[in-house]
DNA sequence: ACCTGAACACCGTTCAAGT
DNA sequence: ACCTGAACACCGTTCAAGT
């Protein structure tokens, strides 16, 4: 209840994200955005035609965050880039990354960006529906990689993060030696990722390398 | 409300599971599990801490459902079968797959998928922390392959998914030709993935054709 | 040991009414 | 055009009490 600016639709949604980045995704209710504006949580349905609309917006809000790279790049440094502008953006919000997805397609910057990638695609010989294919793995692991981040997790809550990660290390760490000594020694790693850069990097790279290898299987 | 058979465990994660299968996840509630066995919401706390631990259960179930692959493949075959045994068990039950991550790392099956993935890595020259990661890859890749198959949303209810489809490959198509010649093509692709089992190869081939170029480069 | 009953503090959303 | 008030049908969970 702060009696802030007036209930404009762009002053809701970098409430609602202001909330999602600080308690996480599940903790965003429609009366706590309302209540951040003084309102009454029926207020904002005369701006959203529901919940759900107000998440897309905010999906949006996280897309538009998002630098397309440059056009003269080739297919592999284009996919490269691609993939690392994506996780560049939901980086920045981690919590909202899984409202991504769904509004790539309609969003403009996110169809230019499709638009370009499977033009790439088809320039290296992936049919429609192969680039298609791809495209959609690109975006979908995008996304995993950054609500899935070792020591990041999404679906925990912000405050309880620290003691979680214990617990599921002191878990790893109680595995016997002999039937488990690999997971036992990549537990640290496991739980909680060094270099987060590395992380991302080093899957990008998988998978460009993996859309490479198939597009020299085509021609 | 069925008063069907008494109320153990095993019972309540079964109706559990086929309530997500059948409604989506989300659909998921303490109370319509109890009226599963026509017994009060507060029945199923004597067996369960909370909704947490009944999800968890849940996800548990789904990994039972897991096949690892025969221990004398190499890294390569290995990986692709890990993963397609990973997906398949997670396409048995698609509403019900983002609780398996969670549950990996605590159930012997995934544990022990997990221990030799890290020990197949560790022979082909990947050091604990890049095989940790590559690990963690491909649980997250199969998982989110699964949650987002187009045409198969997780996040959408199975009741309205058809006509989720007709107004997403609608809009699609309504898009300029001049500015989304390629997305507009690719449009029906992007919906409704034609062929299930060749989207989830693709996605495979990529991954470990990815991995394995990273192996060639540390030796 | 296992379950009920009543209550609490929440949700998203409707509808009619106000200004 | 924009917001309020009251209500509805839900949630997960607590606590004390029953058997």
């Amino acid at each position: 209840m702060k009696a802030k600016i007036s209930l404009n639709p762009d002053a809701v949604v970098a409430s609602a994200l202001r909330i999602v980045d600080e308690q996480g995704l599940a903790a965003l209710t429609v009366r706590k955005v309302a209540d951040e504006f003084g309102v009454t949580p029926m207020a904002l349905y005369w701006h959203f035609s529901n919940k759900d609309a107000l998440l897309g917006a905010v999906g949006d809000a996280v897309i538009a965050g998002l630098h397309p790279p440059d056009d003269d790049l080739e297919l592999e440094d284009y996919l490269r880039e691609a993939m690392t502008s994506l996780v560049d953006a939901m980086r920045a919000h981690p919590n909202a990354t899984p409202l991504v997805p769904s509004r790539i397609m309609v969003t403009e910057t996110g169809l230019e960006l499709t638009e370009k990638t499977l033009d790439k695609l088809g320039l290296a010989g992936f049919d429609t529906d192969r680039a298609a294919a791809v495209a959609h793995y690109a975006l979908m692991i995008a996304m995993t990689l950054v609500t899935g981040e070792p020591g990041a997790e999404t679906t925990v809550k912000p405050t309880e993060r620290a003691e979680a990660h214990e617990a599921k290390l002191a878990l790893l760490q109680s595995l016997p030696e002999d039937r488990y000594p690999r997971v036992r020694a990549a537990a640290p790693a496991m739980v909680d990722c060094a270099d987060s850069d590395d992380y991302y990097g080093s899957a990008i790279d998988i998978f460009v390398a993996g859309v490479m290898a198939q597009a020299r299987a085509l021609v």
